[in-house]
DNA sequence: ATGCAATTTTACAACGGATGAAAAATGTAA
DNA sequence: TTACATTTTTCATCCGTTGTAAAATTGCAT
């Protein structure tokens, strides 16, 4: 007989566990050691499994840092399928964006520094950086087809790829431009906001130095 | 005796040839095979080094996709840096990209359809593509600090990164989203000249869409 | 409780990418 | 030719990753 997916028996939990103890021993290891000197041996062995068990639970060593980031999308992707009635384009992809860097900022406070430190990680680790870049990447293109379907007849597909790339790009790139500059976390929330609205009101129109 | 950097030698020519034949050797490997199902070692023989030898000439397997793409850079942030006097910022940025697209493009038939070879696999590798998005981005913080200096006093560096964010964001995805529908290479520059004008027009004034 | 079936974990072996170090080969200058 | 600088090779090793089959664990029915 074969069991459903949903149980909640001894074996679920104990897995849950496992990947738990697994992820918090490879996101401390690396903010102690570097990402490069931990070894996913020794992050099983911090875990108290082997280490074949790890690639069990996560399909790579980058994986461990990466691994809740996919949830957070089915929400963003939803509130564009039910966007309000009337609502401007420009409206829902602000919405959405804001809804996007809140819930990666809120949880309690253990799991805030915990973000701060999976943060740094990533962004001291070049190939991590790079994976980072992709799964944004992908979540960008994920978006403008919920965009394209939601404005359906009103909106190109080639259209919604470019209002979210031009969006997403410039907070993206403000913020890491901001935090480069050693920028405090308010500084930070204040480029975003610079970003967007220079997104908003375009780049011809630059206040200083347009034509 | 030391040598200097521009030595024209056997010993140069040499390496130059070693170079080359890697770097034909792997790229056609990879359009044959695929770029995982390829070795280094398989790459080594066939332009008959040793595998050692390899790393040598490329820090890594991924490089040798990218090998050329360093050089192209230091081109467009010279365009930046002697920007016309009086130039907008829209318009320099514009220009820049134009420039950067058009010298992709270019060169003798060869390295034509040798670029498209390097896309695809590009493209149809996670890792290369990760790889790829990292460069790109690297390169627009470096535009970013580059805007910055050229508009010095009158353009802060978060908004200098949040217009080249804005503007690269947009082209990017648009033009990602074309070939992903399968467009005739005409329908993705039309696609291009789209998201740059939102991008300069602003999302906000969005014709269709707009509130 | 006991045995059976499903599942998970483990140990083991192997492959490929990457690095360090010393020996061998090669180009260069005198 | 000879001595020196540089490059290539060989060899050993580490780590991430995967396949496989044995062993352990768990859920369930009797």
């Amino acid at each position: 007989m074969q069991y459903s997916s949903l149980m909640s028996g001894l074996r679920e939990r104990k897995k849950q566990r496992t990947r738990r103890a697994l992820a918090d021993a490879a996101i401390r290891l690396f903010a102690e050691r570097g990402y490069e000197e931990t070894t996913i041996a020794e992050i099983a062995a911090e875990a108290e499994v082997s280490t074949r068990t790890f690639f069990g639970y996560f399909a790579s060593k980058e994986d461990v840092i990466f691994h809740d980031s996919a949830g957070r999308m089915e929400e963003l992707l939803a509130m564009v399928a039910d966007r309000r009635p009337g609502e401007t384009l420009a409206d829902l992809l602000v919405r959405v964006l804001r809804h996007g860097l809140e819930s990666t900022a809120d949880g309690d406070s253990f799991s805030l520094t915990e973000a701060k430190a999976r943060m740094d990680v990533i962004m001291s680790v070049p190939a991590l950086q790079a994976r980072g870049l992709r799964l944004l990447f992908d979540s960008q293109m994920r978006l403008a087809g919920a965009l394209c379907d939601a404005f359906a007849g009103e909106l190109d597909l080639v259209e919604a790829a470019a209002a979210v790339g031009s969006l997403v790009g410039a907070v993206k790139l403000a913020t890491m431009a901001s935090l480069t500059r050693g920028d405090t976390g308010e500084q930070v929330r204040e480029a975003m906001t610079v970003a967007t609205e220079l997104a908003l009101r375009g780049l011809g129109a630059s206040g200083k130095i347009s034509a």
